[in-house]
DNA sequence: AGGAATTTGTGCGTATGTATC
DNA sequence: AGATACATACGCACAAATTCC
């Protein structure tokens, strides 16, 4: 019986500490059961009644939790079935800001960390956060393995001291939620041409200077404060950007 | 008092036709009384208990349908304040699913007819609707009267038989909604390079087969079912994309 | 084939918390 | 400080879709 584990997880992370809405900490208890794989990829989720007795809260409440998973693509809700996990729209929910893919469709993507440093805002950037400085992230993105596009994102200064940048490693946002607690929520982005940075490593398929696809985007964190900006530029003629509008 | 008058509509387009969700009539409703004006940039709405009762509905109700709104940029929800209109937001919306904007940011966005044609759907196309024919309507689309873009876009033939182009003007998906009730409800966006084709006009500012911004979109109705298929080819030296995910 | 049981969807009502005025 | 108004949370009844026997 999960639930039971539920209910002491529930416990422990909603009196204890943030205050938060009990929908978002639900919401968030859930991605993080799926993110560890305790909760597996097509997996049925008890029946909404049962499961708000076990987490000790009110189907309503629950449902709201389950409609910000659907709306995250990380559940399907079938009227007369049942909730079921999609781990791979949680797989992608690591990346689920990132938005690229080979033009082919689909691909792999994994990251390579350029560099990490804390460094002066560059007085050219559009606001976000409150600390003057900002950690630059640096990093060359794969598509199945071939380079496809190198990423400069810049995080406010004011969410750690230091990063480390092992732990980065592949999945920056999964880094974010659980070392920083901080949950990227929404992004904007804006796509178009620019040339490739100068730090653009050998390996990437473009020249410095030449013209590839520039994404730019500010992203905001569940407060509702922008929390990191960040530039990507990539090479069209092996990837292409995607969006889901509504 | 507005609420009389809403309460007319309601019970009209209410019990009369669709049998959609209550929320789903309501946030409609307001829609159109954004759109057409009666409801101003800025205006505050009563609150919800009054407009509740005015609505002949609850509260839980109308505030799903607010929600709705809210997710379309249409609304403001202040707590402790009150529901503010944003018109911006349904001008936009007009053109919601128009994604193209001036490098310098904004522009407004106009749109000009080159063709409507009834024509059989290209094997080649991904599949949407049920119809073997479709409406392939072509456009040259401005940004402050500036060419940025040509459009081609595939309706399914069955939502019309013939289209009439006078009435298209400006905003398709408004002509979607008040002449065909077709509701776009999402999209999905696939952005990268291509070859602007043959039939684009002189006036645009790109060569015939020069390479251009390109974007691809499949567009679902309200019941879910794939309507519109889509093909944009924008110059990425005056416009560039942008969206908001989340 | 069809009906009963199960499960989510919709809608209503209410009580309490919290931000704004 | 008090009033107003939205946000959260709980609970219930019935509808609609699915599943199972």
């Amino acid at each position: 019986m999960v639930y039971q584990f539920f209910s002491t997880v529930v416990e422990m992370s909603n009196r204890a500490q943030s205050s938060l809405p009990l929908y978002v900490q639900l919401s968030e208890l859930l991605i993080r059961e799926i993110m560890s794989g305790r909760l597996r990829d097509g997996e049925r989720l008890p029946p909404e009644r049962e499961m708000a007795v076990s987490l000790n809260t009110s189907v309503g409440t629950l449902r709201k939790a389950l409609a910000d998973l659907t709306e995250k693509g990380m559940l399907d809700r079938v009227q007369g079935s049942g909730n079921y996990i999609r781990a791979k729209g949680a797989a992608m929910s690591v990346y689920s800001m990132f938005r690229l893919e080979l033009i082919e469709g689909g691909g792999l993507p994994t990251a390579e960390i350029l560099s990490v440093e804390r460094l002066e805002k560059p007085a050219d950037f559009p606001r976000f956060g409150e600390s003057a400085e900002g950690h630059r992230i640096r990093r060359l993105r794969k598509l199945n393995g071939k380079p496809a596009a190198v990423e400069e994102i810049w995080l406010d200064g004011s969410y750690a001291r230091k990063l480390n940048a092992p732990d980065i490693s592949e999945s920056l946002y999964l880094y974010y939620r659980t070392k920083l607690d901080l949950w990227i929520a929404r992004a904007e982005d804006s796509v178009g041409v620019d040339h490739v940075p100068f730090w653009a490593p050998d390996t990437f398929g473009l020249e410095t200077g030449s013209p590839a696809g520039f994404i730019e985007r500010i992203s905001w964190s569940r407060d509702d404060t922008r929390a990191e900006y960040s530039r990507t530029w990539f090479d069209q003629s092996i990837a292409r950007y995607f969006a889901r509008l509504s």
